[in-house]
DNA sequence: TTTTGTGTGAACGGATAGTTAATATTCTTT
DNA sequence: AAAGAATATTAACTATCCGTTCACACAAAA
């Protein structure tokens, strides 16, 4: 069961009370909420923070609901689900066939939205199982976390999983230097507490394997600080 | 946008008067529709038929709707809608949770199911896009899911469902590594629960089964993650 | 030099996978 | 419907891996 959803929800409603109550239930739930109470600012926020579903009202001040999900659909086939006053049929047909996902009608309990978000994320997620390769690459070195390889000059070498995770974040954000204490939160997890001379430990097997491949990159020290992924190259 | 691609929708309710005429706009609409009035002879129907959405509801003799969503599920990721007279929360919170994907409480017009229709069929398109393989093949082996064969070398190997049903899986998306969960998520259906230890004993079986046969592929294991199927070839 | 931080090798121990066999379940056959 | 066969799952045990820690050597700053 890995669920671990700090998924993003977008709730756009003008009515500011049923904004915090919904919140309150949603990140009881685990999804961190962006408020927004008019349809300018919900577009403008949506594409800044680019959430991972978003629950929409319809009657908002400015530009209404409609144009909200108009907006949106144009760029993004994130989740949207409707939730409005209005219940009447035509408000459902249209609602949906300007691209939402589903339509909820006030009012309603806060188990229900909450079903049909898990419900739609749900589908979703099995739709969008994979996107892109998770993979990067520099001169002679590619690091594919889809396959879980590591390959120096063509040639693939075993490596565990771990100084792999390492290598793949630190040459995701090359030349950014990191402390130990970041590195353990990000690739071991929040929760993790250890020695982070681990760290040290998994650099140096890394650097055993990846020893005189390139000159164009290298994991160096930065010494009091933490380790980076040094490359001169654009990529 | 009147898509017409005859989609089979499978429609299970006792009421005869409701299902013929839902039938009527369905069918009006570009869709093939199966009635079903019983829940067993549905879950039959559904196995047999293979529909692309079904709508169900809840009350129906024999076994519930509930019960059918139960079955269809354990090997199914058809998008079903269920449809009741019963309007109240918890029962629109267990459906969605037992897997449905939406909750439409009678009585409704029968535009506003069309649109959850399209609605949900539009959000799976874009995951069913690519028509299905049901074969895969590399060299010196032949998945097929048609007939239910593995070959291997040209030669017939008797093989149990489970067995042969992850082979496939794996071997569809070769070189990503998936882990136990997933592949029990997957291969098995999303609500079953059980040992991941099981995964070990198939992909064992698989690997006596396949064992020396070509040196272009091989069922590894990543250690600390899952497994893969894993391949240089173009295919 | 002192102090603080890093490199390195070895070793421990827990987590993870492999394997076999027993049990439960499903499917066939009569 | 019951019995039997085939398959799936679980359980128990073993083998192995690798993540972590420790100790000490070494390097950099002050």
């Amino acid at each position: 069961m890995a669920n671990e959803k700090s998924l993003k929800v977008l709730l756009v409603d003008d009515d500011k009370q049923i904004c915090d109550w919904l919140k309150m239930y949603l990140e009881n739930e685990g999804y961190s909420v962006i408020l927004s109470h008019d349809g300018e600012e919900a577009v403008v926020k949506f594409n800044a923070l680019k959430p991972d579903l978003v629950l929409l009202d319809i009657m908002l001040p400015g530009i209404d609901g409609w144009q909200v999900c108009r907006e949106i659909r144009k760029k993004s086939k994130v989740p949207i689900i409707m939730i409005s006053a209005k219940g009447e049929t035509i408000d459902k047909v249209i609602g949906l066939e300007l691209g939402a996902d589903n339509y909820l009608v006030k009012p309603f309990e806060a188990k229900e939205v909450i079903a049909h978000i898990n419900a739609l994320l749900r589908r979703v997620g099995t739709a969008n199982a994979e996107p892109e390769a998770k993979e990067v690459r520099f001169d002679k070195l590619v690091v594919n976390m889809d396959s879980y390889e590591l390959r120096v000059a063509g040639k693939t070498i075993d490596t565990p999983p771990k100084e792999l995770e390492l290598l793949f974040y630190l040459a995701s954000n090359p030349n950014r230097v990191y402390t130990r204490d970041q590195l353990l939160d990000e690739v071991w997890g929040f929760e993790y507490y250890g020695d982070s001379r681990t760290i040290d430990v998994h650099i140096k097997r890394l650097r055993e394997k990846l020893e005189g491949v390139s000159d164009k990159w290298a994991l160096k020290t930065v010494w009091g600080v933490g380790y980076k992924f040094e490359t001169e190259e654009e990529e």
